[in-house]
DNA sequence: GAAACCTTGACACGACGTTGGTAAGGTTGG
DNA sequence: CCAACCTTACCAACGTCGTGTCAAGGTTTC
């Protein structure tokens, strides 16, 4: 029985229950219903609403963008379309040079794990 | 000298002036500069600019939006909050866990770059 | 040296995003 | 059964985004 209603979530983390719908809505957590559609938020759900504050706050981020980062996990053409736009490459997703782009992702990838080590 | 000044970028690539210099500032583009400090768009980035329309008309994305990306991948601590924070890692990066983080991401590179082939 | 460019900076304005409040109505628990 | 909660939906205030335009000043070209 481990879940807190909608005030009671909004108290122990910070936001206001207004915006636990709106985070709500910019598809960043979803949280369980009671059978009535009550809003059921577990320690998973609050830990990260908590997590997601500091996120915001400390790199002066601000919860659309993050919405758009969701976006770009979740739809993968678009996230290859701005990958293939950064990387400057003329948009041509059926020739050899896919293989680079992919061993190139795969090299970043590692340097990214390399910084979040250090 | 096969480089344009901004108003004559402007006409080849359907931005007006003053929207080429806030592409800019939002890190998307960035033109050389003359000696007098006049940009310079060469057809790399005149070509770039034209993909950047297409791609924003097609997914409907934002400058700003895509000015978040671009901090994506150039604040690689960012970067890694953001990816932590979407993988619902209790934000510990420095166990057994990191070498799954990046098997996890590598496959999902696999299936972006399928998803790109289609 | 004047016309036609370029620069940065500012003000402006409509559309929309963010955030709060409130209203109308359903649910829960003592 | 009533107080205290929850739901969705709407109105309002304020900020940001996208865009234009203008001003004050430097540059290029003829």
């Amino acid at each position: 029985m481990d879940a807190l209603t909608i005030n009671e979530a909004a108290e122990t983390t910070g936001w206001s229950p207004r915006m636990l719908r709106y985070v709500e809505r910019m598809g960043l957590i979803e949280s369980r219903r009671s059978p009535a559609g009550y809003r059921l938020y577990g320690p998973e759900e609050l830990q990260r609403l908590r997590t997601l504050r500091e996120l915001l706050a400390e790199f002066d981020v601000g919860l659309a963008e993050l919405g758009f980062a969701s976006r770009l996990r979740r739809e993968e053409q678009l996230a290859a379309a701005v990958d293939a736009w950064f990387e400057a490459e003329p948009a041509r997703p059926d020739d050899v040079e896919a293989a680079d782009w992919l061993r190139f992702e795969q090299e970043k990838h590692q340097r990214l794990l390399d910084a979040a080590l250090t």
